[in-house]
DNA sequence: GTCTATAAGAAGATAGAC
DNA sequence: GTCTATCTTCTTATAGAC
């Protein structure tokens, strides 16, 4: 990784942990194993850094909401292959994309960030709200919405059932962020709300 | 209010807004109509501003926990009283102890300081967490478990049933503490939730 | 308790040599 | 591109008059 990019990476660890306020240009300039004068050779100022990291930020939720559009622009298929998985399958696939959010790097450093900074920095509330809100929320009730409409779960209201569905992930993520050492437990209370939803929804048990 | 108090006041206030390190002594003094130096007969630094807001919410958060302790340490009658209500009491209930934590101006404050400061600061996590988590479910858990155990609501697993019904409203929380003007919609969202968990779990239609 | 003046120090950023 | 030395500005905090 060459200087500038790990600039970037450091000072994202850094102001995931700190606040960008917290943190000094020289802290990040020392964990790059440089000077700071030095630092201002690949970046005009400490706020240049922060606006690169949420360019960055912006460029991978994207592309990473273009994934999820091109898995759901195809529907009819995504709740067919949901039909005929099991629920162990079921509950495997949706631990491991709370797995993904909880242990990859660059998401939960991007997201401790966001959540510090929020509130005085209206873009990033809504990167935050696009992120973990408004587009989780619309890939699962598409998804969610298909197998009820296939008879697959039972409900006139696909938007209640979705928030149902999600919100627990959403809580028990923020729960990690907070304190790792509660993952086992966010876990195992997921897995039993997956199998639950499942039931009272009506997919056979 | 006395000096004293509106400092803690108007500090709170930039605290929630901008965080500890974006808020500079002479911006709590000016909103108080005093100048800076003069805050140092009350405070004797930032630091001690910022413990002394600390202190009281740890003070009034531990008051209200002990209330819902005192209203669940009469479960049998909570849940007595839960047996007789209509879905549509029920729902103004839940409606209204969601409005209070986003329109008690303290509690909303204190939590948004808690947002941002939780990453640097453990004490602060674990307060952030008992108070919007554990103890809500804690609370939730034993309700809804006398409920379940008086066939009010059908279940053998009541910690996810908690879940289930908490979730949706902590996600609710922080996406209007982010927009206010989404309050709306999520009093829609929430009012969808508890009638359909209402039905869910068995309790007349 | 409030003010003005000021000290003390920290942190961002630049100059210029190598 | 990296360094040392330095500038500038901002911010906390104190001194001392009223």
């Amino acid at each position: 990784m060459g200087t500038k990019q790990r600039i970037l990476d450091e000072a994202l660890t850094l102001f995931s942990e700190k606040g960008y306020a917290n943190v000094f240009v020289g802290e990040i300039a020392q964990r790059v194993g440089i000077k700071a004068p030095s630092l201002y050779k690949h970046y005009k100022s400490k706020q240049a850094i922060f606006d690169a990291i949420v360019e960055e930020m912006h460029l991978r939720f994207l592309e990473q909401a273009k994934q999820l559009h091109i898995q759901g622009n195809n529907p009819a298929k995504d709740a067919e292959i949901y039909r005929s998985l099991s629920e162990d399958r079921l509950v495997k696939l949706g631990l491991e994309l709370f797995g993904y959010e909880l242990h990859d790097d660059y998401t939960r450093r991007f997201r401790k960030m966001l959540t510090i900074e929020q509130f005085h920095n209206r873009e990033l509330a809504e990167a935050y709200m696009n992120r973990y809100v408004d587009d989780p929320l619309r890939y699962h009730g598409t998804l969610l919405g298909l197998m009820a409409a296939q008879g697959i779960l039972q409900t006139d209201d696909v938007e209640t059932m979705t928030l149902q569905f999600y919100a627990p992930f959403y809580m028990m993520m923020t729960v990690c962020d907070r304190d790792p050492d509660r993952e086992p437990d966010a876990i195992r209370m997921l897995e039993n709300h997956i199998r639950q939803f499942n039931k009272l929804y009506g997919r056979s048990v």
